[in-house]
DNA sequence: GACGTAAGCTTACGTCGTAAACAAGAGTGG
DNA sequence: CCACTCTTGTTTACGACGTAAGCTTACGTC
């Protein structure tokens, strides 16, 4: 066409394909279909990305540059790293074909990064040392991205939890795992709620990690 | 062919497709090519398993199948779960390719209920209540997989740390990240190792979820 | 008004998972 | 011994996919 609408652009690709991914999953992520999004032919699209991986790779940084950084108050470490926990969560679940492509690539996006190093801040900030400051940011990203994942891979939402669990009953049924059927039991009836919020474990390690800073042997 | 070999079957299929993922990755686990090693054509492959994903299926369980089950003993739950946690991490990145399935579908094969169970049955045996069992094998299994997965997508293998470091400092040169830079010339120079154990994280969980079952208000 | 350059288009290749129809051999009942 | 069905594997084909190569069109600059 002479004069289509906008002109195409490296960005206005990459939010095309946000917006693709978020509607439809990474299925629907083809570069047929988002040229078609944009009205354009899918080869239009090489002239501002280099290949689909460059796509993954922008608009995985796109989701992380959503997190919400709070200000870095060194007289409350916790609460900044249990919020930086969250938010990367929440982030996450907004996007849920996002964590997949997340953890199973390198990254080195500039939110990333800028990410990464907000949060070395914070505990640096905390007196922790370098080392053990190391060893926290990665054990806490560890668990939000597992637990992130975990819940997404989850045969469904929370709220369905206890429908769930009395729907997979059956295959509990041959008596072969007496504690699982317990507890999907129990999940059944009410008698627990099932879903552990992710402050569970972000309280369970921050508090782990205090106790490391405190009885460090200086750094 | 009249006299081929052995005969296919569902178990042989699996076995070669496992095969074929560790020597090549997901990528090389085509349905043509399992074919191929099979001395069959791709299409005989559908008499037995329903689709790809029953082959991928099917190869994850044989993997979390892998994960060697210390016997329960009550006195030493702690030292059980970090055994079991060192041992899927061994399993699951001696077969790289496996985890970004792993935690990218729903899995109920009945390894991974075997699995599951005897987790259960350890923290149950301890003198967790049923919720705080629950909590407690969620977050370790997040910590696990989480972490295993990073260690995967990480550029390089712990022994290259320090010089991809230093390859990768071109990225901070800009100051743009003061903290990650310092780190890594920390790294880069040798000063401290980089890589954090999982049993790092292992331990720090596991002692916390040890306060929090000798303070839990008798469930 | 000629021309280089950028942006988008067309065509094509090799790959993938798998539906559908077919062929060849093995049992099995009459 | 023959005819039948059932099992196992083959052939062919379809509609995706990512992207290489070459073409067309329009515009900025002099």
């Amino acid at each position: 066409m002479p004069s289509s609408r906008a002109p195409l652009s490296t960005r206005r690709v990459l939010q095309a394909a946000l917006a693709l991914a978020d509607s439809g999953g990474t299925d629907s992520l083809t570069m047929r279909h988002l040229g078609r999004e944009l009205g354009v032919e899918a080869m239009s699209l090489y002239r501002h990305v280099a290949n689909k991986d460059a796509v993954l790779d922008g608009i995985i940084d796109m989701v992380i540059d959503e997190i919400d950084l709070p200000s870095a108050d060194p007289g409350n470490w916790k609460s900044a790293m249990r919020h930086r926990g969250e938010a990367a969560y929440r982030v996450l679940t907004r996007h849920p074909w996002a964590p997949p492509l997340l953890m199973s690539r390198t990254n080195t996006g500039p939110a990333m990064l800028r990410y990464i190093d907000f949060t070395l801040g914070i505990l640096r900030g905390a007196g922790f040392s370098w080392k053990l400051a190391d060893y926290a940011w990665n054990t806490m990203d560890s668990f939000v991205y597992g637990y992130t994942l975990r819940t997404l891979t989850f045969p469904v939402a929370p709220a369905d939890y206890a429908e769930t669990a009395s729907a997979h009953q059956h295959l509990l049924a041959g008596g072969e795992y007496p504690h699982m059927a317990e507890l999907t039991r129990q999940v059944a009836e009410g008698d627990h709620p099932g879903d552990p919020d992710i402050t569970f474990g972000l309280n369970l390690i921050l508090d782990g990690l205090e106790r490391l800073r405190d009885t460090e042997p200086a750094a």
